[in-house]
DNA sequence: GCGCGGATTGTGCACGAGCACATATTTATA
DNA sequence: TATAAATATGTGCTCGTGCACAATCCGCGC
């Protein structure tokens, strides 16, 4: 005899059948809008199933249901210790939590600078018909193409590094890398002295081609709005050098001739990862009294941080936009949660005083 | 007949149990520690689970499962808009998503000002035998007391705002109180002509304490702090005037004869929630030019940063606090992850220009 | 009245883990 | 050696939902 409910516990399909006077198959059948119920009994239960307000038991959908879900993601290829290696750490996280709701990821890495790369594997990526996708929208052209397909298979796409607004996502996870410029400027600029010279320093590839993604010329352009802003162009002067990601040598040379030339010298920001190589420098000559901006917490960095060559480095929990980007998916699909929206990763300053406790996610899992 | 899982299924007991030549009922009992099993058969049993990396399905397991896991939370009373009915908030949210988990809830709230409170409700939270308990550590004798006794029961309890180090807390959800007025400071002297005045805003009850959190009191330690490591007492000058919480007649009387004593008023910092305030009196007198910090996103803040009488808030998701907290209990008890762990809240800062997009979770949910 | 077909509705198994109880195997004891 | 006791292991049901298949009902034509 099927037993009754008792008042505090949650409803289930079982119980609303015994209210209904039917068995738990036929209120199935309403739930899913699968047919085959007469008019009278589908709206008697209808109509129960919002009186009780019924939320069916997740648990034990996902464990009943055997859909399988296969995610496929399309980034640029990662090397560890960059930005996207950090991205695919945090999908690789979500992939673990996610595991149970049978979706099953597949990394598609592509070449940054080469527009053939990607296209290949937005193709690729098609083929493979997933159920959904979490990607880093490089070459725009392609991007529209993919996702304009994407949406006409009403396959749910999320963005993450960086939007693109006139399309329709379901979620996009980024940076403020503007911001975080701007920033920045406030910390490097709050107690330097007037008159100072500030360095910036870039980095290149030999073939041109900045480093780190295009996040870094948003940081430097967020670094001179606030400058401008402010009117403080009279005050500080700004000089800029360009490094080479490879030749270490040649950077050397490089720094010595800046700040031959530039004895006033007090304020260095590098706006992607590599900080490490001024401190670097900085150590090998002896040189104190200058105050150091970079970016993200590569082992290296936060050596410097702790010793004091470097005093303040900003951090994107890059790894955030992974982990998020793949649970909203994850999650739409299996729960049908919608979760459209923007969101963007805390900007995070770390200073050696607050380094030591400091954390990408809330959790230690296992 | 025990068919074979297919190479990229998840594994599950049953396939643990045929690797080792047992039934899944003596795997089950390895996994649980419940004894009765021979020593060669467990070993060769968690040898398996090992090399194969056996993670039990969640969602079977909860199904499975009929434990009820009963919370408490021990708070102080809020009011809407404050920080402790935020936290209340975030354990609200956190409650629907664990509800699957079969937790349940109960919220304690406590008079902040009286330790007799606190002890009464602490004494009954004894009486509840949770299985779990979140707080908020005020009266030290009193915590002490309660969590000896957890502890001897073996109860887990997670702190939020502030932590005890001594005693064995599950984890610590909390702010960087003292670093966010080290940035505050930080942002408030960049660009802050030199000889200038700053007003530090205190507000307090009838009776005499201060109100928010005992977290203001670090917030302002902080901006001192950063004050004294770049020996900028000489530079600005610090005043400081005591408001009334209740009383808005007579904080403009004071705020009158402040700004009458010192014409050199360039910047405002309020370690509370109440910046608008001074935003209403600034608005009043048409005052323009000064720069204002404050804390805390109160619909009346944002709408000051919007319009520029605020020129920076200050944001540690109070929410997620409690979020966190519940979740990692919640966790905890429903799949034995053990999360020990002291997690601060990202310190958003603020502007008008990234307001717009602020999102206190990753995830908007249904 | 019988049978057929379509429309409804009911039933039973699967999902993976937990756990109580049943059974098998070994060891101890008279 | 028989038998109880202790140890070790296996079996089968449970949780709530999804879904395939089985069972029922009703009306119609012959």
């Amino acid at each position: 005899m099927s037993e009754l409910k008792k008042s505090d516990e949650r409803i289930r399909i079982k119980d609303i059948a015994t209210l209904a006077n039917v068995s738990a198959g036929t209120v199935d059948r309403v739930i899913h809008n699968r047919g085959g119920v007469a008019p009278e009994s589908k709206k008697r239960i209808e109509e129960i199933l919002n009186e009780m307000n019924f939320k069916p038991n997740k648990m034990a959908q996902l464990l009943a249901v055997k859909k399988e879900y296969k995610l496929v993601v399309l980034l640029p290829e990662a090397v560890q210790g960059d930005y996207w290696w950090d991205i695919i750490e945090g999908i690789k996280r979500a992939e673990e939590e996610v595991a149970d709701y049978h979706v099953k990821t597949e990394i598609l890495q592509f070449n940054q600078y080469n527009m053939e790369s990607f296209a290949g594997l937005a193709q690729r990526l098609l083929e493979m018909n997933p159920a959904g996708v979490l990607m880093a929208p490089f070459f725009r052209r392609e991007v529209l193409k993919l996702t304009k397909e994407l949406e006409e298979r009403s396959i749910p796409f999320v963005f993450v590094d960086s939007n693109v607004e006139s399309v329709n996502s379901l979620a996009y996870y980024g940076q403020q890398s503007h911001q975080s410029g701007y920033v920045a400027a406030k910390i490097m600029l709050s107690s330097l002295e007037q008159f100072s010279t500030i360095l910036l320093v870039h980095m290149q590839r030999s073939g041109g081609t900045s480093i780190g993604s295009n996040q870094t010329a948003r940081r430097e352009e967020g670094f001179l709005a606030y400058i401008e802003k402010y009117s403080l162009e009279s005050s500080y002067q700004i000089v800029r050098v360009n490094l080479h990601a490879e030749d270490d040598g040649g950077n050397e040379a490089l720094l010595e001739e800046v700040f031959s030339q530039n004895q006033n010298i007090r304020g260095i920001v590098m706006f992607n990862s590599r900080i490490y190589r001024i401190a670097d420098f900085l150590e090998k000559r002896k040189i104190r009294n200058i105050r150091t901006i970079g970016y993200d917490l590569l082992e290296r960095n936060v050596q410097y941080l702790k010793n004091g060559m470097v005093e303040c480095l900003i951090a994107q929990r890059p790894q955030l936009q992974g982990y998020y980007g793949l649970t909203a998916l994850a999650r739409h699909l299996a729960f049908k949660q919608v979760s459209k929206s923007v969101c963007y990763m805390p900007i995070d300053i770390l200073f050696k005083e607050n380094i030591t406790d400091y954390k990408v996610y809330p959790f230690d899992v296992d």
